[in-house]
DNA sequence: TCATTTGTGGAGAAAAGTGGGGACAAGTGG
DNA sequence: CCACTTGTCCCCACTTTTCTCCACAAATGA
């Protein structure tokens, strides 16, 4: 389980730390893709299986649906860790996502997410703003 | 279970020592997060395992539910106590929660809540005053 | 009052993250 | 097929952060 923000730096040459306490998770290979809100998406192998399953089923006869996983799928890239727990970013996900230095990664649970960290600061600051309608979803939960 | 009120310090580092009386409840971890009225919250590992979940299956698809599950999830942390009884809140969650150095700690039956003492007192302050009325509101669950 | 527990602070050791050089492999063009 | 370029990976070294340990202050209770 995925959880917790990282503030992180790529390297000049695409290169990027995963926080120690996910390594475990994702020793066994990981496969990050294009996401939602302009972050990266970044699944263990056996979660992208899964994912990927899905969205591959979506009927193509939709124009939306094709665009959905010309996205996800074409964007996919397995990485794997090198020796010093890093792995490396693609120069395509990293324009897309406006990735250049410093990065925050967040756990979700089944996935992480790794973000340009201005984009998410400012998404951070619009969100706890809007937090008392957020509020009544948790009422719901718990 | 957590009931109580406590007046502690975080120290430079980010350290806070956990009342005795919660110690044994936490030892076998816990997780802080973000809450509600720029709280932290603090749970057993079993009880925020329950939660998780929950917040974890919303469907991805709206953009509430990420927003939702970003500020759950991806602001939750795994604490573990050192030989002194202390956690370590990183730095994000401090933030959050204007949490500097004075700090309540709060216990709400199944989460601890961790504040800035000043907020805790103003909240205080101003609820004690309408609590009448608030008595009132309750009337039908007490 | 004294002994014991609880809370706080800081120094040193260990671990995690970062950056860059060089070896090796893959792809490109003659 | 052979040079040459480009990119990836491994290794080493350095910086920063986290954790452990020790010491003392404050609070509690006999």
């Amino acid at each position: 389980m995925f959880i917790g923000e990282y503030s992180l730096t790529v390297d000049e040459k695409g290169r990027m730390s995963v926080p120690v306490k996910f390594r475990a998770s994702l020793s066994r290979g990981a496969v990050v893709t294009r996401g939602l809100d302009s972050a990266l998406f970044l699944y263990t192998t056996k979660e992208w299986e899964n994912l990927a399953g899905k969205v591959a089923n979506l009927p193509v006869s939709r124009a939306n649906n094709r665009a959905f996983s010309r996205l996800t799928l074409a964007g996919a890239m397995d990485v794997e860790m090198d020796k010093q727990g890093r792995i490396m970013l693609p120069d395509y996900l990293r324009e897309f996502a406006a990735i250049h230095k410093k990065v925050v990664v967040a756990g979700l649970y089944n996935r992480l997410e790794i973000w340009n960290e201005e984009r998410w600061k400012k998404y951070k600051k619009d969100t706890e703003k809007t937090s008392t309608d957020i509020a009544e979803q948790l009422e719901q939960l718990v």
